[in-house]
Order: C-alpha cells, then sequence, then structure tokens
DNA sequence: GCCAACGTTGGC
DNA sequence: GCCAACGTTGGC
C-alpha cells in the first residue's frame, strides 16, 4: 500500500470533473515524462491513494483524495492522432506510455493549501515543496499523509 | 557522450 | 506575464 500525490490543473481536469464522472472513476492519461510513467507503469497498485493536487490556480493546494481503482496499463490516448497527447513512437505491439484508474474517495470542504503545508516542519521533505519539482506524481510517505489528513479535518 | 538550445511546468 | 528550474532534443 502506497501514498501518492497527484497534480492536475483544474481548468483542465480538477476534482469536480472527476466527481462527475460515471462512478467517478478516470484514467489519469497524457503523462508523457518517463520518471512518472515508471511509477505508474511500475510502483502504483490497485488500491493505492493519492491525494488530488490542483495546480496552477489560485490556490494550488490538495482538494481531495482518490483511490488507485486500476494499476498502470497502456495509455491508448497516444495512439490517437486527433489527441493532444499523440506520440507516435508509442505503438500498441511497443507501447510508451501508460496511465492508471483514479476512483474520487472524497473531496475535502477546503483545500489544504501549498501555504499551508509550508508551514509545517513535518511536512519540509515531501516532494512537492522542493524547489524545481516538476514531476506530476511523486510519493507520499505514511507520515506524511497521516499529518496532511489531520490538516484537512481542522480546515 | 557532451552540451546548448528549446519547451514545459508552475508558483508568484 | 515573468522567470527559475529542469527534462528533452539534436548537432557534433
Amino acid at each position: 500500500m502506497h501514498y501518492w500525490l497527484m497534480k492536475s490543473e483544474p481548468a483542465v481536469f480538477g476534482i469536480d470533473d472527476l466527481a462527475s464522472r460515471p462512478r467517478q472513476t478516470a484514467s489519469w492519461d497524457g503523462i508523457r515524462n518517463y520518471q512518472v510513467r515508471n511509477m505508474l507503469r511500475d510502483q502504483m497498485h490497485k488500491g493505492d491513494l493519492a491525494f488530488f493536487y490542483h495546480s496552477s490556480c489560485a490556490p494550488p493546494g490538495i482538494a481531495g483524495i482518490m483511490k488507485i481503482s486500476r494499476a498502470g496499463h497502456v495509455d491508448t490516448t497516444a495512439f490517437e492522432p486527433k489527441s493532444p497527447h499523440f506520440d507516435a513512437r508509442s505503438t500498441p505491439g511497443q507501447p510508451l506510455w501508460y496511465m492508471v484508474d483514479v476512483t474520487l474517495v472524497k473531496r475535502f470542504g477546503q483545500p489544504v493549501t501549498l501555504t499551508e503545508l509550508r508551514r509545517h516542519a513535518t511536512l519540509r521533505e515531501m516532494f512537492i515543496l522542493r524547489r524545481g519539482n516538476r514531476l506530476s506524481i511523486t510519493p507520499v510517505t505514511t507520515k506524511q499523509w497521516q499529518y496532511i489528513l489531520k490538516l484537512a479535518d481542522d480546515a
């Protein structure tokens, strides 16, 4: 059982979009970064939990919780010429990109903002708080996970 | 294999 | 809109 933090721009796909999907489930597609691809393909398992982080918005922060409802499988949007995520190097025979399916668990009443996360020494080692971190999915430790849940409850 | 140029991310 | 950071590309 692992914990994750997954970033998305709410203008593109936010937690409300996930909430409105059938079964509140969606494929986390379009990841085109090798480090993140490796996590999707090899390390994220059904039953893992993830924070849904809203980026490039005001305010950036954690909006709620999802579970990984399907482990890594081939990202078929790479095969679709009309998709913004099309990549001719990826083929059904030799796929390059992967995705997981996520299901909404809960929306926080108030997001736990980036500013709030920075206030806590316990969270200082989080990848999301490190300068220059650009990975859209990062692992979260059990300690960090539980601490943030308390912050969400207090909000 | 090096590295400069370029594109993207994402907070501010 | 700005800009720092960093991944990727491609010439050599």
